[in-house]
DNA sequence: GGATTGTTCTAGTAGTCGTAGAACAAGTAG
DNA sequence: CTACTTGTTCTACGACTACTAGAACAATCC
């Protein structure tokens, strides 16, 4: 876990919003797991402890992640099933690749279709 | 077309990009066809020159657009076929409602899915 | 009580976004 | 050939974001 890109056009806190948003939605994450501390996994990325902290903010205010000082950042209860997504995920990485559709312009069909 | 949202976190340029890729998946836009100009279109926006024509050169580099002086943007040959993946991002989306999914994540999912 | 950890504050550098004006080059249309 | 259109390139500016940095504070854990 934990591989960032620095020379990525996508922001670093936005790398590590992502990436736990993939462990727990995989399961790779289990509810009540214990993150790092931001401080401590900033010193191990090398990065600054604000750069974690707004990534672990981001989770906290959509529910993925509960921050409570002293103790740190804890996964939320209630990771749902995600048998059904994957085999979806698939199929449309599938259809879209025959296509030959960008990675872009796949998810900006999804994200048009969700938010109807 | 041409619905921007100036209150949005997602750049101007960007929005533009989205719109031209979705007509052109859709077969709202067909190869061939002429697109404004950059400063038409700007005009009618209420927008930039230069914005409009960042979003037409994101275009024409990932392939979707042809530009040439004089003549203006035209749509790019090669419209795929999108039958399939529009079955499939209307299975996703509905599979990612029912686990209760974000857009980001479900977006995520399927970056990931396709770098691979 | 002491250590850990998130929270909040100020501050600085670098880069992006959007706007703005201008001049230029290549193509179109008459 | 001429006039017009259109993309290309350049500099410049204000606003905002991303990231880093240091410090002090408050809640929690052991």
């Amino acid at each position: 876990m934990w591989r960032l890109d620095p020379t990525s056009d996508e922001p670093l806190y936005a790398q590590l919003v992502a990436q736990v948003r993939l462990g727990v939605a995989h399961g790779t994450l289990r509810p009540g797991e214990r993150l790092p501390s931001a401080r401590e996994l900033a010193a191990s990325l090398e990065l600054n402890m604000h750069t974690v902290l707004r990534a672990y903010q981001v989770l906290r205010d959509e529910g993925t992640l509960e921050l409570r000082r002293g103790r740190g950042a804890v996964v939320a209860v209630g990771a749902p099933d995600l048998t059904d997504v994957e085999r979806a995920v698939a199929e449309l990485a599938a259809a879209a690749r025959r296509a030959g559709l960008s990675v872009q312009t796949t998810t900006t069909l999804v994200t048009e279709a969700m938010h109807r």
